[in-house]
DNA sequence: AAAGAATCGAACCAATCAGTTCGATTTGAC
DNA sequence: GTCAAATCGAACTGATTGGTTCGATTCTTT
């Protein structure tokens, strides 16, 4: 799967083998520990478990990572960082709030809705009692960032006059929350086995641009605030 | 905290104790497993620490409950079954969809967000890739019905020319996830300690309603069913 | 008061797991 | 080819856990 590696930087400069970073035994380890995570959840995993998956001797686990913990918190770091990217390049800039909405929304609630970021939602909400820095942590460098990213760009439509918002961060909660009603809760909680498809997807992601633009489109009762 | 017992079943016609079934002794024991399932989570709390927690022998849990997994599934329903309750006393019959929503959502958000809401999701959720009978079962008898119970509502008023919506159970997933932007999500990663203040959702849930008019009120661009 | 059941409590068992150790083996640079 | 570093692999430790057992204790009913 992570066969592709990037070719630019090779693997590095290197005299000698270093210390326990060859970064792609580390991918490797990550690759293996994403999968039993993933798949039993953060206690049940172990770490022999993960040693077998991503062909590795338990030794050099631990020479890689410090400790179960650690790992997971590097691997899930890393699954949010690649959320973010996912996040950032899915918003382009369009100038038709209906056609940018439309594009982003697919992207990220297809993202969202994915295998792999259901599972990882799931592991850290399970661990977010115990371990509330690493919930915290990927809340506001995922969902949280991605609502920014859309409050920014609705600020920018709002200064061009194409919408009429108060609070463009709520507007932006509200936008993709209306993207998942239907779709991203029952995957949580397991209840649907398989990804949405794409029509799903836009079907949802439709009413929710309806929705939106019923409200903060131009010429709609623009902030009635309700007392 | 469970002082208080229901006075008219009393515990029950004996001429003799009953094998491991005294009803209070049972609250008892799942009032414990509460607090350490959703403080440690399913796989940390040890069945030592819950027979602590109830003040009761380790044996006697074991008389009660056949084993770890049933006792966890008995408190999950049990609780799914108090939000069930909840919800379902929630929603009054009020004729003006707007009070009627704004009442609701208040009600059913508050309850949501939690501290016992919250943690029962979290667990749920953490299990749900190894259990998934379990998040199925406590999905549909929970959020997902609520919102058939305000589709059912939406059907109501759109049977009486209030509203106008295509799709009621589609509108009713909104409306719920409207009432939450912003609120549960924060929560659930453990990113925000405290539930929100009554000021607060009714804030959101007056924006929603705002959103919900905005959209399906009567007057509105009814379907543009945008393609 | 006496019997009998439920409960306690504390030890116990087998299994599992995180983390360590260490000699054998591979690998890569020279 | 050589040599050192990295990795393997397989056993081992110490702690914890789910679950069981059983004699001692506490209720409750008669």
């Amino acid at each position: 799967m992570s066969e592709t590696s990037e070719a630019p930087v090779k693997t590095g400069p290197r005299n000698r083998r270093i210390a326990g970073a060859d970064p792609d035994k580390r991918r490797q380890i990550l690759d293996g520990a994403l999968q039993v995570f993933t798949s039993r959840g953060f206690d049940a995993a172990s770490m022999n478990d993960i040693a077998a998956a991503a062909n590795v001797s338990k030794g050099t686990l631990y020479v890689y990572f410090e400790d179960k913990e650690h790992l997971f918190v590097d691997l899930i770091q890393r699954e949010r960082e690649i959320q973010k990217r996912g996040a950032i390049e899915a918003l382009n800039e369009d100038s038709d709030p209906v056609r940018a909405l439309s594009r982003f929304g697919l992207c990220i609630v297809r993202m969202i809705n994915g295998e792999l970021a259901v599972s990882a939602h799931r592991v850290v909400i399970g661990v977010a009692e115990r371990m509330p820095d690493l919930g915290r942590e990927f809340y506001e460098n995922g969902p949280m960032l991605g609502s920014r990213l859309i409050a920014r760009y609705l600020d920018r439509m709002v200064a061009e006059g194409k919408l009429a918002i108060d609070d463009t961060y709520l507007a932006a909660v509200q936008f993709l929350d209306l993207c998942q009603s239907t779709l991203t809760r029952p995957r949580l909680f397991n209840a649907v086995r398989t990804p949405p498809s794409d029509e799903e997807i836009n079907r949802v992601v439709g009413e929710a641009i309806a929705m939106f633009m019923a409200r903060y489109g131009r010429g709609a009762g623009a902030e009635p605030a309700p007392r």
